[in-house]
DNA sequence: AAAAGCGACAACCGCAACCTT
DNA sequence: TAAGGTTGCGGTTGTCGCTTT
């Protein structure tokens, strides 16, 4: 079934005409290039009998016409190699098409603006240099005390347990509303690294970490194994029954199953891969110097101050946009006011884990994280 | 049931890179 | 080497259909 979609049909002061095409063009266009390939674009509409301008005669073909594209929702497969591909290559949508076949750059910029920003965004992560969110970097700097609030007020509770939001009501009692959201997004990200459905859906969550989202979790937050070791110990000191089972591997051992012989240009600005997947049956074997090699990797495209609303436009409207709605995932919890506790988990004074303390106290100086802790 | 809002995506636009002369 | 033409790329827009109010 074909939607027609995108603009009116109309013509431009040529009299060529734009917006949507026909069945009958797409036809004129098909036999045309199936017997005489494309040649000239510019010569080739009025070879073929078409009233439109050789671009858009070709991006018709490239992106919709061309009998090797594959249509249909993407897989999960192909969503994460977009996603690992994009943390090193950008916006080059051409470059990232071309490691999935069938897929036009088009697409995947489509599917990008429409899904996957949301998805990082929703992790705390900017889809743009692939790091925390500069907004949100006092929340992860603040996850030690969070978590050991988290550990104290709400005791057994689950973090993953569905009745987690109601129990965020005990913390009303700070009247800090800011406290409540970090808790939600600290929920999030915590469902989003261990599920691969949509990390609000908290009915169905995974016991397994998928290890690509661990990946990306050590990347995103420069954490090396063992600082994944302990966040995984310390989900399971708060929620024993449900933690995520983390399966940390270094970034370049990402090979994506269907795409086994992924192999990143350098000089397209990316990492090679070796081709060979060096996941150990989930268990923490790499040693630090197997680490991620971060100064390998050329600099990201630097994030735009303004991203949020980057893909807004001229007219303030964006495929996909309103980001801001979703980022903590929180506003019910805001409106809960009325069930409040004693406690003050502001003034709590909070011991860190023992596992928060390693973490913090690791000699890993390029961490990221201690660089925001301290 | 109607209106408004929102998400999705095909297609357009402008610019840059590349090619040809 | 410069100029003009062509192609490719990434950002943005416009419209449809679905959902929410």
């Amino acid at each position: 079934m074909q939607i027609m979609m995108g603009r009116s049909s109309s013509s431009d002061e040529n009299g060529l005409k734009k917006g949507p095409w026909t069945p009958e063009e797409d036809q004129k266009l098909v036999d045309y290039i199936e017997r005489n390939g494309h040649g000239s674009w510019r010569a080739l509409p009025s070879l073929a009998g078409l009233n439109r301008c050789g671009k858009s005669c070709r991006l018709r073909w490239t992106n919709y016409l061309r009998p090797d594209i594959k249509r249909g929702n993407f897989t999960e497969d192909e969503e994460k190699l977009i996603i690992h591909l994009h943390s090193h290559l950008g916006n080059k949508w051409s470059s990232i098409a071309t490691h999935l076949p069938g897929r036009t750059d088009n697409e995947i910029k489509n599917y990008w603006n429409t899904h996957l920003k949301k998805k990082l965004l929703q992790m705390g992560i900017d889809p743009v240099t692939h790091q925390p969110r500069t907004d949100h970097l006092d929340i992860l700097a603040n996850l030690p005390q969070l978590l050991a609030i988290a550990a104290n007020n709400l005791g057994a509770t689950n973090l993953f347990n569905p009745s987690f939001d109601m129990n965020l009501n005990a913390l009303m009692s700070q009247s800090d509303a800011t406290q409540i959201a970090k808790f939600q997004l600290l929920q999030n990200i915590l469902q989003v690294l261990s599920t691969n459905s949509t990390p609000t859906n908290t009915s169905s969550i995974p016991q397994n970490l998928d290890p690509f989202y661990a990946v990306q979790l050590s990347e995103y937050l420069r954490l090396n194994p063992q600082h994944l070791q302990n966040l995984q110990d310390l989900a399971m000191n708060i929620a024993p029954s449900s933690a995520p089972n983390l399966h940390p591997f270094g970034t370049h051992d990402f090979i994506s199953p269907s795409y086994p012989n992924l192999h990143l240009d350098h000089e397209q600005g990316s990492k090679v891969f070796s081709g060979q997947d060096c996941r150990t049956n989930g268990n923490i074997t790499l040693g630090k110097e197997e680490y991620v090699d971060f100064e390998s990797i050329p600099p990201l495209v630097p994030a735009s101050p303004d991203h949020l609303s980057h893909s807004n436009g001229g007219n303030g409207q964006s495929p996909g946009g309103d980001v801001n709605t979703d980022q903590l995932g929180s506003v019910n919890i805001l409106k809960q006011s009325d069930h409040l506790s004693s406690s003050n988990p502001t003034s709590t004074s909070t011991t860190l884990d023992p596992n928060w303390q390693e973490f913090m106290d690791d000699e890993a100086s390029g961490c990221y994280w201690k660089e925001i802790i301290e």
